[in-house]
DNA sequence: TATTGTTATACTCTATAACTATA
DNA sequence: TATAGTTATAGAGTATAACAATA
């Protein structure tokens, strides 16, 4: 199964390249975390840690290149001055504002050859083995 | 679904760390390239390259580690003297055998929680994304 | 002139431990 | 004393280009 998924991940990863890599200079790590703030409004880097699979050290070296760019910002913790809250610039959102239709058409290119059904059925067993 | 196929990653190359990477000192990429041998008797590098999906320099350092270890050879092609041919050793067949039991260990834990069909279908769906 | 495989080089990723500041 | 985050360092993976041998 790790050979599978592993090779899955080769023309998912192209497409990604393609459409969202080189065009808006984001690696996919970059990516993820800006997806993820844009559902959760603002995160730790302890809890971008096991959400993004990264150690400490490589949260913030890519919390470090996004910021250096200007799409995110670190703020001080409401409640806990030893965390940070990291959250999306105005530059930012408007980012993922033009990345979101070309995600969409990214996933339709790869999606391509599946039917509706089956594309979502492999959406759920993955996500139900990344939970093992 | 990069974001899908790289979590779902996690787990089961955890798993074969566990069962097979610290056990038997083997990476994955060496122990799919084990397991390409077996199924093909022998392989050239250029052969190596798009299924193991690396690059011709990783593919020399790949072969010279296992070559090193034993479990591996090459030959000289018999037809083309650029050419090389791969292929177990006596000692890398019998590392196979060993090895194959556990592989089924290992993939029945991953497995555990999936039904037989929810898991054909998941490696059905991977295959032919892999192809895309 | 093209192809196979290797070597050289640089860059990125990853992991561990040590450090700081706050609790 | 423990925790959040950073810095430092070393090891492994990856990519590109240059090279040697053969076709």
């Amino acid at each position: 199964m790790g050979f599978h998924i592993a090779r899955a991940g080769v023309p998912v990863y192209d497409a990604f390249e393609r459409h969202i890599g080189a065009p808006f200079g984001l690696r996919k790590v970059d990516y993820s975390l800006l997806m993820l703030l844009q559902a959760n409004q603002a995160l730790t880097p302890k809890q971008l840690v096991p959400l993004l699979a990264l150690t400490p050290p490589k949260v913030t070296m890519v919390v470090d290149r996004l910021q250096g760019q200007g799409w995110i910002a670190r703020q001080p913790h409401p409640t806990d001055g030893r965390s940070q809250q990291v959250l999306l610039t105005a530059a930012g959102q408007a980012l993922v504002g033009r990345l979101l239709p070309v995600a969409q058409a990214m996933e339709a290119e790869v999606a391509a050859r599946f039917s509706a059904a089956e594309w979502a059925t492999l959406a759920t067993l993955l996500r139900r083995l990344a939970r093992a």
